[in-house]
RNA sequence: GGGCGUGUAGCUCAGUUGGCUAGAGCACAGUCCUCACACGACUGGGGUCACAGGUUCAAGUCCUGUCACGCCCA
């Protein structure tokens, strides 16, 4: 073997071995019920997106279902780990236009959408390709044979069934509401695609003249008036009761002020709003305002949504009104525009208000979308939103109706792929019903009974049916406190917009007509055609590309829907998609797969994903298995929230930010293992991971010395396997009688024993997903257990004990095999030379044989007996740790050589208790001799006092007599002295406890005893101590 | 605004149901190229566990409040 481990050397190499074997290749057949007696295990990849290569965030959460997928096939476990990729519609189709207008400088309908979408499918063909070979680096034992893409045949024909049967369903709908609009990609976008950014604006305080108008009128958005309205003057409003009207000339027009950030939405106000609290609201009840240039007559209405302004709300006293920011600006009257304004769309919906949009597609004025009172505004239409702005401001300020304006910065929405700013869109969209029972609550009903809160929507779910095949109340978050987080978002939940105004995705299989013609579609209309009719338009649905269905749609005029399905309405099906619903036996790759693996066991993802991609999978899965009802299965048993990994600024590391580090820049400096190692070892309870890295200055790649503790982990794996190697290489002749209990030493039980409590405190790891914990566990017992004392311990004896070669053996293959699921390649490369060893059996320690070509990932999962605990052992060797901790911090601080050898002088009872145990004390203490005779005296000639326990211990032989220079007293009298204050601080703490009423009266009598026990043995540390140190003086 | 989380050694973090003389890795200092490993060994320095109260015989751990930072949803 090499003196060390370089992961390049091995690395290709095992990889070639493990994917050439087919030992990832899922075999439904396996599985118990289907053909096999093997429990099913199966997880799905969160298809990471094709924008951009996989960074950190990634590599760990892979490597966190590759640890679990690697230790579950060892357990004997029909394993499936479903790899593959997803479209991202907005976000793919943003990056190649970019790329295009970059280097091309054309935009997309600069092509054909056939054309276009060529483009973008050979970017994902080229990201697919450099993702795969990512995780495959990493060593992730994915099911390579069936990777799926969202947009594959496969998956595209789950989409269209499942959009078939919500439609069917009444769930799938078409209608008006205000999205988030990207007038540059003039695309619907979703909140999570948009982001806040501070902008420098101003309130501009625009007057609206009062006028009378019918209340039988349809005064709003039946365009102009033909008869001029009645003006309201300020002497009428001050008969009215309108405070400060009396101080306005009595026979001009009166007009009421609001403040706005966008004036040019005016265009689409038809309301102005005012808090029913407001001392103004009461005289103008009942009264409207005539929009300028427009002449749209519109109410005031009254609600309490409506902040009160600053001076106002102190005036009435009411101080929680007056300490709102916006109360500084506010004029107490809202313009109402619900076409362009979420806020005021609400508050259109609620008074029944009409919704006029006034802008195209593209952000600018427009008459063509909605309306039609253009009026004197006319030289509004066609311009863009900021020139827009500047003309209406001009225009308010040319008719004195322009108050004030006052600067001020907001926060305003922008697009995360094109850096517009969002306009708040009311347009057609395609919304799919979750706010359903059958969907929402049942996501809910999903969870365990005791991670759900009394109250949240949906009922409690009671576990329907037997074993991982239940419905309602099986699925389990870790850390359970997102549970709440999952609620919550389902009692919240509001109807999802599927619809997405792009060319890269799913087309939604619409095909549509003005009008209700649902009658001649009567024949068509069956088993693959669904109709519905919308109150204006008739939909076809069809369920799959027929062509003769879809010819006959288009000879009756019915055109397909341009538009796409977002992203998440694919990923939503993924557990559905990947495993071959609805007929898995239509495909070779999907045969048998969703029978035996759906529902998986664990989904691995981060927070911000529950309620993107977790909710929808549940409510999909469990509404499209359950035959429409809900009551299908959760798609997941568990669902486990990993830590979000930052960056050294504590930024999110994500492809859009641009500050993810590629793990093969990892892979290449430190191995892949060793970014495994480290990465498991940060999987913590907490939320959020720090992973500061630097430029490396020769290959100018990210780098950190985080990795360092991984390659050094590895790296003494290799080594603690090559130097066992050299002490097994006569295992070969030591036959195969069964090691007797009888036959070792303190050290090899004691080994044992620390074998059997690992074994058990990594399995409850993995189980509770507690990956640090799993990691310190196996770093432990290699470094500390095997490596500083078990393999210094035998150096003396293993060549003359075959029952010691054994427990060698045993111990490393235990731990290289605990250590498989974390650490891959290295392992497999040990394994490669530790699999010739033999020695003979140890009873209790079971170390399956490998089930496929020989492999260590296909090998069993070790047990070692709980018999082989053995605690008299672990204490007996903690005393002799402890000596030899005091004997070479005694070498240290008299500064002895190293390579001197010392004598130890202990009293003959201590030497016989500690037995032939003290082997080790003298190998790994530099001890010469121990010597039980009386002990030689003198401070500073080449002896000192070492406090063991109640003994006074003497060191002797620490110099050489012909070096020149004595040794220095000074040292050993101030090693004492700190010794002297350690023990005199430590009885004091357990003095005072001691001394405590309380604690003696109401402590658990166990533990009191223990405080006597621990303060008479440190008092008898302390003045084996203060004797050594008064001997010195 | 609602919800959640985090503040422990210079850095990155452990610390499961309250029982600790508060730990690890890195970094730092000293010694050692001891025949598996210098990606190593031994030894050492370094913490009023954010702050203020409270419960308890006992609080890093539980409760209340304050401050700071972060995330999710509005």
């Amino acid at each position: 073997m090499a003196k060390g481990y370089v992961p390049a050397e091995h690395e290709g190499r095992i990889r070639a071995r493990w994917e050439g074997s087919g030992a990832w290749t899922a075999d439904p057949k396996a599985v118990k019920g289907f053909g096999g007696d093997a429990e099913p295990y199966c997880i799905l990849i969160p298809p990471p997106n094709v924008t951009g290569a996989l960074h950190l965030g990634h590599a760990l959460n892979n490597t966190l279902q590759d640890i679990l997928a690697r230790s579950q096939r060892m357990r004997g476990k029909a394993v499936l780990w479903m790899a593959g990729t997803d479209h991202a519609g907005i976000a793919t189709q943003a990056v190649v236009e970019r790329r295009l207008s970059k280097e091309q400088g054309k935009r997309r309908k600069d092509f054909t959408r056939e054309a276009f979408v060529k483009l973008v499918q050979e970017w994902k063909d080229e990201y697919e390709a450099r993702i795969t070979e990512q995780l495959r680096s990493m060593g992730c034992s994915c099911d390579w044979s069936r990777q799926r893409f969202t947009m594959d045949e496969i998956c595209a024909r789950a989409v269209r069934e499942a959009f078939f049967r919500l439609f069917g369903d009444g769930l799938i709908y078409r209608g008006k509401r205000l999205v988030n609009w990207d007038p540059a990609l003039q695309t619907a976008v979703a909140d999570d695609e948009c982001y806040d950014e501070e902008v420098a604006s101003s309130f501009w305080y625009l007057r609206y003249p009062l006028v009378h108008a019918s209340a039988t009128d349809p005064a709003i958005g039946a365009g102009p008036r033909d008869a001029d309205p009645m003006p309201v003057t300020w002497g009428e409003l001050a008969a009215r009761g309108m405070p400060g009207a009396a101080e306005m000339p009595v026979d001009d027009r009166a007009w009421i002020t609001v403040a706005t950030t966008r004036p040019e939405t005016y265009l689409g106000d038809t309301a102005v709003a005012v808090n029913p609290a407001d001392p103004r609201a009461k005289a103008l009840r009942g009264l409207f305002v005539e929009l300028p240039l427009v002449g749209r007559i519109i109410p005031v209405i009254e609600d309490e949504y409506v902040v009160l302004p600053k001076d106002i709300a102190e005036r009435m006293g009411r101080q929680g009104d007056a300490k709102d920011p916006k109360a500084e600006y506010a004029s107490g009257f809202l313009k109402v525009t619900p076409a362009h304004d979420p806020n005021d769309y609400e508050l259109g919906r609620k008074h029944g208000l009409a919704m006029i949009n006034v802008m195209a597609p593209d952000g600018s004025i427009s008459d063509k979308h909605g309306w039609t009172d253009v009026g004197d505004a006319r030289m509004l239409v066609g311009k863009k939103r900021e020139e827009a702005r500047k003309l209406v401001v001009k225009e308010f300020e040319t008719r004195e109706l322009l108050e004030k304006v006052r600067p001020y910065s907001h926060t305003v929405k922008h697009s995360d792929r094109s850096k517009a700013i969002i306009e708040p869109y009311l347009s057609d969209q395609w919304f799919c019903k979750v706010t359903d029972d059958r969907l929402a609550g049942a996501a809910n009903r999903a969870l365990v009974p005791e991670q759900r809160t009394a109250g949240s929507a949906g009922g409690i779910g009671k576990a329907g049916g037997a074993g991982s095949r239940g419905t309602d109340g099986t699925m389990r978050f870790y850390p359970a406190r997102y549970a709440r987080m999952y609620e919550q978002w389902h009692d919240n939940i509001r109807d999802w917009c599927v619809s997405r105004q792009l060319w890269w995705g799913h087309r939604i299989p619409v095909w549509s007509k003005a009008g209700d013609s649902r009658a001649e579609l009567a024949a068509l209309t069956g088993p693959d055609v669904a109709v519905a009719f919308d109150g204006g338009t008739t939909h076809a649905c069809v369920r799959v590309d027929d062509a003769g269905v879809i010819a006959k749609l288009t000879a009756m005029g019915y055109r397909q829907d341009e538009d796409v399905l977002d992203t998440w309405f694919s990923s939503a099906l993924w557990p559905l998609s990947t495993l071959g619903w609805p007929n898995s036996a239509s495909f070779a790759q999907t045969a048998g797969l969703l029978e035996a693996f759906n529902p998986t066991s664990l989904l691995s993802t981060a927070r911000e994903i529950i309620t993107l991609w977790v909710s929808r999978m549940v409510m999909m899965n469990r509404y499209l298995l359950g035959e429409g009802g809900g009551k299908g299965p959760a798609p997941f048993r568990d669902v486990f929230i990993h830590a979000v990994v930052q960056d050294g600024q504590g930024k999110r590391m994500s492809k859009s930010a641009g500050n993810g580090v590629d793990p093969l820049d990892i892979i290449e400096s430190h191995g892949s293992d060793a970014m495994r190692f480290t990465l498991c070892t940060m999987v913590t309870q907490t939320q959020d991971v720090r992973l500061p890295v630097q430029k490396d200055s020769k290959s100018g790649k990210n780098t950190s010395p985080k990795f360092d503790q991984g390659r050094n982990f590895c790296n003494k794996l290799w080594n603690a396997a090559r130097f066992a190697m050299g002490m097994l290489e006569q295992a070969g002749t030591d036959g195969d009688a069964p090691v007797k209990a009888s036959e070792l030493g303190l050290i090899d039980r004691w080994m044992l024993s620390r074998l059997a409590a690992a074994t058990a405190a990594v399995d409850a790891a993995l189980n509770n997903y507690e990956f640090a914990e799993y990691a310190q566990t196996v770093y432990d017992l290699l470094w500390r257990d095997l490596c500083d004392w078990y393999l210094e311990a035998i150096k003396p004896t293993v060549a003359q004990s075959s029952a010691q070669r054994a427990v060698l053996a045993h111990a490393l293959e235990t731990i290289v095999r605990l250590l498989h699921p974390v650490t891959p390649f290295v392992t497999e490369a040990v394994w490669e030379k530790l699999v010739a060893v033999k020695t003979r059996p140890i009873e209790g320690v079971s170390l399956p044989p490998s089930r496929r070509a020989g492999l260590l990932a296909t090998a069993g999962w070790p047990t070692v007996a709980e018999r082989w605990r053995d605690q008299a052992a672990e204490a007996h060797l903690a005393r002799l740790q402890s000596l030899t901790a005091l004997i070479n911090q005694a070498r240290a601080a008299a500064n002895v050589a190293p390579k001197r050898k010392v004598t130890l002088h202990a009293p003959a009872g201590l030497v016989a208790e500690l037995g032939d145990g003290l082997a080790v004390v003298r190998t790994l203490a530099g001890l010469e001799a121990i010597d039980t005779g009386a002990a030689p005296v003198g401070g500073g000639s080449g002896v000192a006092a070492v406090a063991f326990e109640s003994h006074s211990l003497t060191l002797s032989n620490l110099t050489d007599p012909q070096a020149a220079g004595p040794a220095d007293a000074g040292a050993e009298a101030a090693r004492l002295s700190k010794l002297v204050e350690e023990k005199r601080k430590a009885i004091a703490t357990i003095e005072g406890r001691l001394n405590n009423a309380g604690y003696i009266e109401r402590a658990p009598a166990k533990l009191v005893a223990e405080s006597r026990e621990q303060l008479e043995k440190l008092r008898a540390e302390l003045a084996v101590a203060q004797e050594a140190l008064g001997k010195l003086c």
